[in-house]
DNA sequence: GAAAAACCTGACCATATGGTCAATTTTTTA
DNA sequence: TAAAAAATTGACCATATGGTCAGGTTTTTC
């Protein structure tokens, strides 16, 4: 009988010591494979055969290869979300920039699949995570949009649309990731160093702080 | 017999009347497809159908669904370069980067899927265009930061790398097709209107042109 | 106006791939 | 240690889809 697999937390937290690890393993696997081909072309057999299992015991796991899409997602949106801890009414908007755009950085050097499987979900128009695109995260958009009016009206910083500074940040950082082919080709590279990463990371601080009037 | 359909011209200018109709509104009919699908995602008999033909009629104008997809990105390639005319040594840097800033928003803004079959291309490898990346657009943005880099040395702007300057407008630009989902959802829209395209127009602008100290 | 070239199309095929299932083995529980 | 639960797996199936092809129709050419 096909055993229902009972997945308990949302998160993948839940079931027993094998299920914890195989379910790990699977989603490295996923982010890796839907990056490179897309949700359609990624094909569970590759996923499987990355993952280190037989393609039936992936489905024994996860149902469907849409139900390790949206897993995958999830893990990555947690990622997404925080980061901007740093943007507070009473920092310094100097330093709580400078702050974010590292820490956005870092996290496209560190994780490039993440950003790109975001990056193709997008692309496509969000088919599974626009509501939490026009929930949770323009909730919080707006929120720090405030704290950076905020800064504006207190003469801290040039006056800027906030939103559409969030957008450039978002661009500004993870277009190393999602367009790593392109960059490399531009600038000469086989592929992006970590020198290099440090370079973008200045550049695009120097770019935005002066442009912030900061 | 099946005839070998002989296009002449790789841009699709060569052959009769017909051919020239119909090829046009395969292009225009697949573009839209691979900007929502992308490659794999997409198929054959979605394209005829949006084209308005029979799917095998489709086949007497493109062997395979690869060289359907080239042909779009030829295309698009096409729109991708010049843009960069106005980047000259006599220019004024000011007004330049304007103009390249409210061109590439335009293009953005006129041909969204255009800018996203791009985007996937370059999401995914570029399988197809890597060799472009690396040859022409490597080359014309070597001799435009070269430009750019004389500004600098003449103290008409602030020291900015030029390549990642171009970059980043790339992204601040194209970000408003690619990830238009994501844009309209912290802005609160249904969709990106012409106002939206202005507004975010201005906003790159500033930011960049205060960014390089103009 | 007839021959040639270009164009059109329904029927068909091969293959890739997501997903199922029943039987077996391993692990956990009591 | 025995029963129950969880995990594993090879064989199998249904379907979607890229692509072929033979024969028919329209358009162009001379």
């Amino acid at each position: 009988m096909t055993a229902v697999a009972p997945r308990q937390r949302e998160d993948g937290r839940g079931g027993g010591r094998i299920r914890q690890h195989q379910e790990g393993a699977i989603l490295q696997a996923a982010e890796q494979v839907f990056a490179r081909a897309g949700f359609q072309g990624a094909t569970m057999a590759e996923i499987a055969l990355r993952a280190g299992l037989p393609k039936s015991n992936l489905h024994y796991y996860f149902g469907t290869k849409a139900e390790v899409y949206r897993a995958v997602l999830g893990h990555i949106l947690r990622l997404w979300l925080a980061e901007t801890d740093c943007i507070t009414p009473d920092a310094d908007p100097r330093e709580a920039l400078e702050h974010y755009i590292a820490a956005k950085m870092r996290l496209t050097a560190e994780r490039p699949d993440a950003s790109r499987v975001f990056a193709n979900e997008l692309l496509h128009g969000a088919p599974e995570i626009g509501d939490y695109l026009r929930g949770e995260l323009r909730t919080l958009v707006a929120d720090k949009a405030q704290v950076i009016e905020g800064w504006i009206a207190a003469g801290r910083m040039a006056p800027v649309d906030p939103v559409h500074l969030f957008i450039s940040l978002w661009a500004l950082t993870q277009t190393y990731a999602d367009f790593e082919t392109q960059v490399c080709a531009v600038l000469g590279r086989p592929e992006l160093a970590p020198e290099d990463y440090q370079r973008a990371t200045a550049h695009v601080q120097a770019l935005v702080l002066r442009g912030c009037g900061l």
